[in-house]
Parts: structure tokens; sequence; C-alpha cells
DNA sequence: TTACTATATTCGTTTATACTCATATATTAT
DNA sequence: ATAATATATGAGTATAAACGAATATAGTAA
């Protein structure tokens, strides 16, 4: 866990827009995939980049791989907590991807059902 | 002055020896060159790439260009202050820099002078 | 067993980054 | 004027990063 890598990592819209949203919650792979609107392979590799540069860990149940912010990375790098707190959200994206994590979690489906397409998001994200 | 290309440019080693030097002085290109030992064209590129960011600014007096530390950086990007104050000692490469720049400031030679040979650093730095 | 699904990984391609060497530019000194 | 110097930039190259598409892997369900 380098200062540099870490550094590196957090120098890429999509690996801010995926801390940003497990900063907020823990998430599986799949769901990342729908609330960033990215592709699976795409969600795998940058969520092994931040693995790599120690900022997220996982635990696997069932099919499903699940992403949290590790905690000794916040400990090793204090900045990283007002950073996360304050920064992401001066982004655009960062902000529309919350709203849509808050409407998954209020609609209360299974990440399956989220992945079929049942929830209709009120942003037009892709329109943008 | 966007946060991405901010991370972008803090995400490499030499950049962040660079604002580690900065953020404890105004400094000429000639002065970084020798204190980090890296070539001119490098610190002249380098530099390019932390002013595109907003992160420093610079003033032309005579032949030289001396380099600080944007304050509407620290100001736009909070993190910013304690990451530069916290994080860069953590990297062996930032304490040695510092030693060397405390070595020239009090030796209170020129930067001409300075590219000339005149100090020899206590450091044996190009040997590790 | 076979079929299905979530995730990881490989391959090939494209784009970006970092570097060295050489040259251009601009200021100072003679 | 010319010469010297600090800095910036261009050209070429090598390395790394990001991506889409396809495939591999591993767990689940039937």
């Amino acid at each position: 866990m380098d200062l540099v890598n870490v550094m590196k990592a957090l120098g890429d819209e999509t690996r801010l827009r995926m801390l940003n949203l497990l900063n907020k919650k823990e998430l599986c792979v799949c769901e990342i995939e729908e609330l960033l609107d990215i592709n699976q392979s795409n969600a795998s590799r940058h969520l092994n980049k931040l693995s790599s540069a120690g900022l997220v860990e996982y635990r696997k149940s069932a099919l499903y791989v699940y992403y949290k912010i590790k905690d000794e990375a916040t400990a090793q790098f204090p900045f990283l907590v007002s950073f996360l707190h304050d920064e992401t959200r001066k982004l655009t994206k960062c902000v529309l991807d919350e709203e849509r994590l808050n409407q998954y979690i209020d609609s209360g489906i299974t990440c399956d059902e989220l992945k079929d397409g049942r929830l209709c998001f009120k942003d037009n994200k892709e329109e943008q």
C-alpha cells in the first residue's frame, strides 16, 4: 500500500465514482455495473485496481463478490476521509451516482432485479 | 481545475516530490533539477503538468522561472493541505529531498552555484 | 450430471504517459 | 551586435493504462 499507487488509483473518474458509492455502502460488482452504467469487464478491472492499491477489500458470498472500502486504507491515509466525503460530491457524475444508489436502496429490489432492468432511474444519465 | 486531473497530477512520484518541496519554499526550475536530481526536460515537463492541473503557479524573473503552490488549489481542494503536510513525509525520497533543501537554504549559495555543484549533499541519494 | 450466472482474466487494440535527445525561445551579459 | 544561460518544446520511443469482445472459472440451480 504505497502512496504513489494509491494516488494513481485515485486518478481515474470511474474509480472515483466507485469509491464514492462504496463510501456509502458495500456493493457487489453487478450493482456497480448498473449504477455506474459500465460493462462487467471494466467494473471488474477497476475494482481490481482499487484492491491492488489497498483501497478496497472484498468478500465472496455465493455467486457475488462484495466490495467495500478498506478500514486500513483510511487509517493509513487519513486525508482519504475528507477527500471521499468532500471532493467527490463536486463531481456531477458522483452526485448522480449517489441519487441512483439511494433510489436503488429505497426500492428494496435485489441486485438480480436491478440487473434485469426493474428500476427506471429518475436521472437520464445516458443521455447526458 | 478539475478533480480528476488534479488526482492524475498527484499520481506520479516526481510530481509528489516537487509539490513536497514547493510546499516548503518557492523554487526555480534549476533548483528543482538539482534537489531532485532530474534533468531539465523532465523538470520542466512535470512542472507544466502541475501547472496545467492548477496546482502550481509561476512567475518569471530574469532568466529564472519560480514555481510555487497555488493558493487557489488548496482553497478549492482542502484535502491537499493535510495531504501535502502528512503524506509526503512517509515517502523516503521526499524526506531526503527536504534534507537537501534545508542544506541548500542553510548554505546561503545561489541557484547558479548550486547548479555548478558547489554543494555536496550529505545524503548519498544517487547510490540508493 | 447439465445449464446458468457472476466475476475474473486473456487478447488485441487504442490512447495516454514518461522519458531522452535535440532544438527553439527569451533574457542577460559582454 | 554575439555569446551564454534558463526554460520550454518538438520528435521519437518505450511503457503503461483503458477498453471491448471473447473466454475461463467457480458457484448455484435444476
